[in-house]
DNA sequence: CGCCCTCTTGCACATATGTGCATTGTAAAC
DNA sequence: GTTTACAATGCACATATGTGCAAGAGGGCG
């Protein structure tokens, strides 16, 4: 009996897996009832005994998006290849690249929130001109003296709306003034506070993720130096930077002067926004994601496969028990 | 589009094989319909994108039985492992001890008929004592002088009643007798007649197949010479025997001498029996497996994976070409 | 031999999945 | 720019599959 029993396992799987029947038609075939063939295929299952290999080049990165989106309970991950030459400049076109499916759910009624950046940009350059449309495109921080006049606040917002296909509204303002007197009078600005109101209603925020290091977008455009540095990071514990505002590694905004001194949407009603899309890669960054994905800062991030793996490495030891104690 | 949309599917295949999610979770959390997930899996399958691994070391044996029941168009074929040592003997044994499961769905309603054999004898050794229920086992055929006790058509047929628990009826005669006369007369008996009335009312017949060789159990107990065995081939074509019968390559019972000297259940009545295993393997009864493939002469064959192999090869071809043309 | 326990089985029902068809979107051809 | 053809989509319905439960079979143990 235990030996037939095991036969018969075997026989419901290859008919049902290989030969493609139904479990009905092999219920049928080898005169048992459908439930001891749904039965013996579940068991099958349980005990490892059937493997479905998947035979696709990008499955691993599949792999990686689904684990990077559990542990770091995000609704949605997209993870690119690492390009061979894995330059930061490399990574940023790769990820803004893979950009343009998640804007596949846009439409004439959808506002979309953006700010600028070197990997944003890529993003945009490859949207789809004329496919998409949405109803406006709104800054969720003021801009910057320009570094580079392509990655630009300016820019960056006016191509997308371009794209898009949709109103273009600006935050006319950079996005960190000198003092918080200033900052205070900017925000009381009508255009000002238009415009981040309406980024408050946005049901898509698009960023970028800064580190705080001299390769972010905010040191080199001249809006900190060197010390602030060094005190963010050591006096603050900050580890990043997103919409101008800087946080710690739990994703608390840090009570630095930059925070009195930023043009941007707040913190509270930028979380508020359904759908936050992060593009970023890069070891360099590893810190600032860790911080986003703890605060729940993000919804959605698109990275290269290089930092997935990392991110896994430095954020996964807790999932991996979590997993173990699952099984 | 088209670059998300493999990616889509390539998701979808991952949540769903691997990761074990219904299609309906799967949408929701992809936020495309499940008739797209339902879709792109069933286009995954057909581009031979997912592929399942079955991980037991029987499935080849599985996948052969499969081949050999399309092939040569039975309705249930078991196959074992040739062992090792694969003497006939030990082919026989290996062969024998797989048939108890198909005498899983013997009930106290059902008639068996069987027939002596080498392979038979070892089968009913290994049926389980006490457990199975039976209403009769009767002979298809008449028995001969003793071989070997153990193999006779009486002791087969009485040990396998003793196991079924059920009635034994015998055929009281040789199986084949010196003339066509004394058979005629035979088959007049009461006993004989009766005997043969049951074993044709039977569900199921059990049998082995013959060579026509100085192998066969026929000459070996003396009812052929050696001018019989070259007068069935060349002059009849025969290529195997079956309950005491000689057929051709196409299944065809010929119509020797013989055929009026049995005393064995006719052909036609045989043919009536619902289910007809028989239990054969060997290089040596290749031919004569073909032909009872061919004349439908059996439902069910219990074998070895040698001898199923080369039954693919030798039957294969019109069968490959059938395949060919249905892709 | 009877009792109790466990594992297996089949059924009724709840759920999940597949499929023809009408509709919409899309891109090529004119 | 219009037309046409074709593929993609969603829905209603048919079908297939999963699951809790109660009945039954087997298998030790007193």
């Amino acid at each position: 009996m235990s030996v037939s029993r095991n036969a018969e396992m075997l026989r419901c799987c290859v008919l049902y897996y290989q030969e493609q029947l139904a479990i009905q038609q092999i219920a049928e075939r080898l005169n048992i009832s459908r439930f001891k063939v749904s039965r013996y295929l579940k068991e099958a299952q349980g005990r490892g005994i059937v493997e479905v290999q998947i035979h696709d080049p990008n499955v691993e990165f599949e792999h990686l998006a689904l684990r990077v989106e559990q542990a770091l309970g995000l609704d949605e991950v997209v993870v690119v290849p690492t390009p061979f030459e894995a330059s930061s400049e490399s990574i940023r076109l790769a990820i803004g690249r893979a950009g343009s499916a998640l804007f596949d759910d846009v439409t004439p009624e959808t506002s979309v929130s953006i700010t600028w950046g070197r990997t944003i940009a890529y993003m945009v350059d490859s949207l789809p001109g004329g496919k998409l449309n949405g109803h406006r495109v709104v800054d969720l921080a003021g801009g910057f003296g320009e570094v580079s006049s392509s990655v630009s606040s300016r820019a960056v917002t006016l191509r997308t709306a371009e794209k898009l296909n949709a109103e273009c509204v600006q935050v006319p303002a950079p996005t960190i003034v000198g003092n918080a007197e200033t900052a205070r009078s900017l925000l009381a600005e009508d255009s000002i506070r238009r415009a981040l109101d309406l980024a408050a209603e946005s049901q898509i925020a698009v960023t970028g993720i800064g580190p705080v290091s001299k390769d972010s977008l905010i040191y080199l455009s001249g809006f900190m130096t060197d010390a602030d540095i060094t005190a963010l990071r050591k006096k603050h514990g900050a580890v990043g930077s997103i919409i101008g505002r800087f946080y710690d590694i739990e994703g608390r905004e840090v009570e630095s002067e930059f925070k009195s001194r930023a043009i941007a949407l707040e913190m509270d009603r930028f979380l508020s926004i359904p759908k936050r899309i992060a593009f970023a890669g890069g070891q360099a960054k590893l810190d600032s994601l860790i911080g986003v994905a703890r605060g729940g800062l993000i919804t959605t991030l698109v990275t290269d496969s290089q930092t997935a793996t990392a991110l896994l490495e430095a954020y996964g030891p807790a999932t991996a028990a979590e997993q173990k104690a699952l099984t």
